[in-house]
This record gives structure tokens, C-alpha cells and sequence, in this order.
DNA sequence: GCAAAAGTGTTAATCATACACCCATGT
DNA sequence: ACATGGGTGTATGATTAACACTTTTGC
């Protein structure tokens, strides 16, 4: 048989993530202020390229590692964009993934190709480069989506939460204030969390129990 | 800057297409057995590289019509497979779509590269090459996890269809039996679907109310 | 008239929602 | 003592699940 694979032409393949963060106020995203063409001094998703010995997580935690500081976290697949003009320089495939994390965590390292990176407040996006506002878009619905049936991103909270920040952090997401005693109900009755019995203490006001996501 | 698109090699890009088949009794998916290695005389999902020039939809539908005959199908992408080894010829990428039609509907038509093609009952898959049993697997689980709150596939089946047809369908993806009433209490209730007025006659029993669905 | 599939309504159980008061701590 | 956020239960409405008999047709 005929080497099929030397026969057709090869697009490019990219992995770009979609990292938010979330403080315990408010939801926000991490960009990339481009240092070169295309698309220079612009506002993207940190992504790159990927290598042929790589599977995508790998690449999606080097891409992130270098370009940002931020290690090993936890990325789930969003959707492939294969647009034919998503990249000037030609057919170039994005497999987008995203996460969800506590920027108070990490050190943003800014990498050698980027002119600055920031956490942006995701009601106050600027314009991006490529197609990135649309991965953008589709990863925060996917989040919204997920969240109702699965309170994800428990493990990119701290190990302990209050009740409040877990129902900040839903409300950020959903974009709606949640009632506190059904919130509590709910979130128990999942059987995803248990108390930890111990509490926050040192606020000015009465110290609040901790939970943690059960394995 | 340095032209990054000729710098890394890239990977070859194959489309994986999952076609369910539903003929009013079982579910089924479309399987061709492949003529050339790697993987040749084995089952696998009607699949083939993606053109430098087509979208990821346009090139579904072009290998879905090349292989097996069956055109202008409604895809939605499932995932995208990057596993190292999926295939022995090296690294290649598989963004897989998914469908699900009325098989009386399509004349089957063998592509060149192919001894067979053939409709294998859902319950009854061979055993597949590259990891298309996992993509099959994955895909199946999405259709089933989607009907719940979408009652998709309604393009699938004939234009009018009686509710026993389309509960038929739903506990063929959803493997379970359902309440006739509740059923047909659901499905009105959703919206989604009105009453033609007319009705399947000529069977061997009472003619059943024929429904379509609402654009 | 008998077999085969279609049509249909009520009840009970479950789940989601709305809502307000008291408690523990820091200052 | 007061300000702050934490903890908790109940009543109502909405949704979902269980369940069986009568009807229309072909043979």
C-alpha cells in the first residue's frame, strides 16, 4: 500500500486552553498579549503548537508551563475549531481545552513569546486575536452547562471550602444569585462533599465549616 | 518572526464518522471492513484525511459519501482523539463526528478502498481496529446522555413518524424500556412535535397518530 | 370475535422553590 | 451591644413516575 500518510498535506495543530480563574469574587480568564505576528500586541488564549510525541494534555500543561507558570492543573477537551481562516499563515486546527483555577495559587510567569499576561475579568473581556473570543464563548457555556449537574471544579478551589465560596463560585459561573439553604441541600445531597469539621476561623463573624470534595 | 507553521512537524488529521442507523426495531452503526493495512480485513468507522481545504464538516460528508455512499447527513462533532499510538503508521490526530439516520433511506455504495460495508446491530459490534471501539463507545454515550433533554434524531426519522416509532427509537439508544403515556406526555409537552392529522394505515391494527417535528 | 397496537387520565412520590429567624464570632 | 456572615426547616408548587382499560383496525 501506498504511504498514505506522506500523501496529503498536513494542517498545523495547535492547543489552546482557557483558563479561568476564579478568587472567590469574581470569574476571570487568562490571556496572552501576543509579542509577534500574527495578531501582535493582541489579546489571545496562551496556546502553541503541538509536538508530534505529545498527546494534547501534555501539550496543554507544557504550552501552559512555559507560556504562563501554571502547572499541572486540570484540563478537560472543549471541541476541535478547524475554521479555514482561523490563522492567516494557513490551515491551522485548534484542540481547544479548559480548567478552572485559583489564580492565588499560581505565579504567572510571563514566557518568552508574550509581551504580558493577565488575568481579565471575564464581563470585561478586550477584543481577541484568531477566533479566540468564540473558544472563549463556548468554554463558558460549557462550564455553565456542566456546573448544574456536576459541581465541577471543587478540586480547583482549595482542598477546604466553605459553603459560601462553593455558591460564589456557582453564582460567578451562572451569572444568577443562588438561595443559600437550597444551595447547602443540594450541594449535600449530591454526596460529592463531606465536612471536614473544622472551620474558618479569624473572620469577623462566626467561623464557618469547612467542606472538601470527596474522591 | 520565524514563518511557525514550517517549523514543527505536524501531524496527519483523519475524520472518524460513528453512523447510527436506526430502522424502526434496533440500533445500529455503520462499519466498513478496510482493504489495505494497516488494520486490513477489520471493522472500522468509515473514516479518512482531512483536505487542506475543507472544514471539518465538509470533509465528513465528502468521505461519508466517497465510502459508503451517504450524503448530506446531519454530523456533530463528538471528540478528538490524540492517543500516540491510535495508529501504526504514526502520529495521527482523529477528529470524530457523529450521526444518526434511517438506513432504508441510503443506498449503501462501497468506495474503492473497501471489501465491505455493512450495518453491525449496536448489540452485536465485531471487534474494531484503531480505537474505534472507544470513539464508537464514546459516541453512543453522548446520543444517549443528549435524547434525555433534546429529543434529537427527529430529522433522522422519516419526516412523519407515530410516537410508538419514535419511543421505539429512544429505548434503543437509551437501552431501557419507557412508559407509553409518560412518554407521550414528555414528548408533547416539549413542544417539539405536532400532530400531522394524519395516520399510518394498512398495518394489522389500529392506525397510529402521525407526528412530525416542528421547525 | 380475536389479536395487535393505539390512545388516554389519575394518583402518589419526588424534587425544586420560596422564605426568616437565631447563632457565633470580632470589634 | 452591635455588626457580620453562618447555619438551619417547612410549606407549597412543579415535575416525574407508576399504573390499566378501552378503541380501532386486520384477519
Amino acid at each position: 500500500m501506498p504511504d498514505e500518510l506522506s500523501i496529503y498535506p498536513r494542517p498545523s495543530v495547535t492547543i489552546d486552553c482557557v483558563v479561568f480563574g476564579y478568587d472567590g469574587e469574581q470569574l476571570s480568564i487568562l490571556l496572552l498579549n501576543r509579542r509577534d505576528e500574527p495578531f501582535a500586541n493582541q489579546w489571545t488564549l496562551p496556546g502553541g503548537f503541538l509536538h508530534l510525541e505529545e498527546t494534547f494534555e501534555e501539550a496543554a500543561q507544557r504550552i501552559l508551563k512555559d507560556k504562563t507558570g501554571i502547572e499541572n492543573l486540570f484540563l478537560e477537551q472543549l471541541y476541535t475549531f478547524g475554521g479555514l481562516s482561523r490563522d492567516p499563515r494557513g490551515r491551522v486546527l485548534s484542540v481547544a481545552y479548559y480548567a478552572l483555577v485559583n489564580p492565588a495559587k499560581y505565579q504567572l510567569m510571563v514566557g518568552q513569546m508574550a509581551n504580558e499576561l493577565r488575568w481579565f475579568n471575564w464581563k470585561q473581556l478586550p477584543s481577541l486575536g484568531f477566533d479566540h473570543a468564540q473558544i472563549a464563548q463556548l468554554a463558558q457555556a460549557r462550564l455553565a452547562a456542566k456546573i448544574q449537574y456536576q459541581p465541577i471544579g471543587f478540586e480547583l478551589l482549595n482542598a477546604q471550602f466553605t459553603m459560601s465560596e462553593l455558591q460564589a463560585l456557582h453564582e460567578c459561573i451562572l451569572g444568577e444569585t443562588l438561595d443559600r439553604r437550597n444551595f447547602h441541600k443540594r450541594m449535600m445531597a449530591s454526596g460529592l462533599l463531606r465536612s471536614t469539621g473544622e472551620r474558618r476561623e479569624g473572620l469577623k463573624s462566626r467561623p464557618a465549616e469547612l467542606f472538601e470534595f470527596i474522591p
